[in-house]
DNA sequence: CGCTAGATTGATAAAGGTCAATCATTGTGG
DNA sequence: CCACAATGATTGACCTTTATCAATCTAGCG
């Protein structure tokens, strides 16, 4: 990560709770709420790791740049995205808080990152960690478990995706984020229309069709235009599961 | 898995090779063709496996039931589906070898799978892999390395998905498995157009089009409706990566 | 040799993309 | 504090594309 001139990146001390990593695992118990990793366990990262914090929309690392750390977000938002040939960008995923990236491919990164709102990271230099890993069978067995998780979050997203209609698939958006507000009905948005509708394959007019549409038909409301609360989650829930 | 009347599973002994995994790991050297897996951790892998063929069409496992077992495919292919409320099929994946799967959530398989052609499989005790994993950090390390690369893939499917015409998806999906073929042009698609259709998010009138279409143009030339050839290979990567 | 599941082809309608104009919000400088 | 610029969001008209429904065809297989 570059550090620019007016310094968007400040390097802070470790704080209780962090870094976090959320995922569910292989087998149970369940407890969805549960941390995946142990006290001792995050201190341990905390002791290899960098916390920085890092001001809205920063450039974290380029597609095809030498990877040299791994991120662990433990606060705000990042999007991962790939720019086509065509000028068109694809959005891959949004990185919520225990949410790990940077993951590289043949020592280099597969896609770019960059904040969406202000956010708080963990860096790693990517060899340490490894190492680290290599020797704590029981901590890298977290890591297995949060990349297989992101592995099925992934699938579900090339789900909601393959769907046709437009507003089905941003229901499916919302449902996501409602589920990582914790189940909340009321719902922060906090990109744009056009990293949303990039994030979903859709034009960003349809996406402002399709919010549109869910908000005549009395499903949510909108206060502003990042935030929104589910008002019908039966109707909600029938569109977003509607195949 | 069941073992039904007529026997569509055998077990049989471990073969030089086997099991293996296939991935890019984080950090070079590349070589894509080079085996993940050292001999002594294939072996070791084998210690704990058993290897199984299996019929065409055999159910593997079904979605939600509780997961015991974890699978690294040997020979052959294998789909991953879900089955909608609406009564649509997703294909989530198709499995290759030196693929994992039935990686379990929360201790039951997210998907059903089932063999497509006939497969040589090797069925590890869910419980022993992960303390044999636990107990053995490079080679779990291997493990991650693997789920990050499917991670990765998984993504590219979403782009794949999201784009908006048939011959397009369909392209990428023949990309797929060209480079699965290691890069021949000569490919062999075994599974049902109604299978590549709920892959795809298309429906099969739309992959019979545009394979029809590809064959139209001269890109591609059909032998049956199983094995194709990429005739035009400057024409099909256009098609293939124009978005 | 016919039966059956899978595949192809055709006609129609629905849905989103695209282009273009307008509106809203945020941030800036006077 | 206000006016204005600039970016982001919305709305409308039109067009392209695919899903759907329906009929027909083909390849395996008993």
């Amino acid at each position: 990560m570059a550090v620019p001139k007016h310094r968007v990146e400040k390097v802070l001390s470790p704080t209780e709770g962090e870094p976090a990593l959320q995922a569910t695992p292989f087998l149970p118990p369940i407890r969805h709420d549960a941390p995946l990793l142990t006290n001792s366990q995050r201190m341990k990262l905390a002791a290899i790791a960098t916390r920085v914090h890092v001001a809205p929309r920063t450039l974290i690392y380029k597609e095809d740049s030498p990877a040299t750390s791994v991120f662990i977000n433990a606060e705000g938002v990042v999007k991962a995205y790939k720019d086509m040939p065509s000028g068109r960008r694809w959005v891959t995923a949004f990185l919520y808080p225990a949410d790990v990236f940077g993951l590289a491919e043949n020592g280099l990164y597969v896609r770019t990152a960059q904040t969406v709102t202000q956010a708080t990271l963990y860096r790693f230099n990517i060899d340490v960690l490894i190492e680290t890993l290599k020797s704590d069978g029981e901590l890298q067995f977290k890591f297995l478990c949060k990349v297989t998780h992101e592995l099925r979050e992934a699938q579900r997203q090339t789900i909601a995706i393959g769907r046709r209609d437009a507003v089905g698939r941003l229901a499916m958006f919302i449902g996501q984020l409602e589920r990582q507000h914790g189940g909340s009905h009321d719902i922060d948005l906090p990109m744009s229309r056009s990293d949303i509708a990039s994030y979903l394959g859709l034009s960003l007019e349809s996406v402002s069709r399709a919010t549109r549409s869910l908000e005549k038909r009395g499903v949510v409301r909108f206060s502003g235009r990042h935030l929104l609360r589910i008002v019908d989650p039966v109707q909600f829930e029938k569109i977003e599961s509607r195949l």
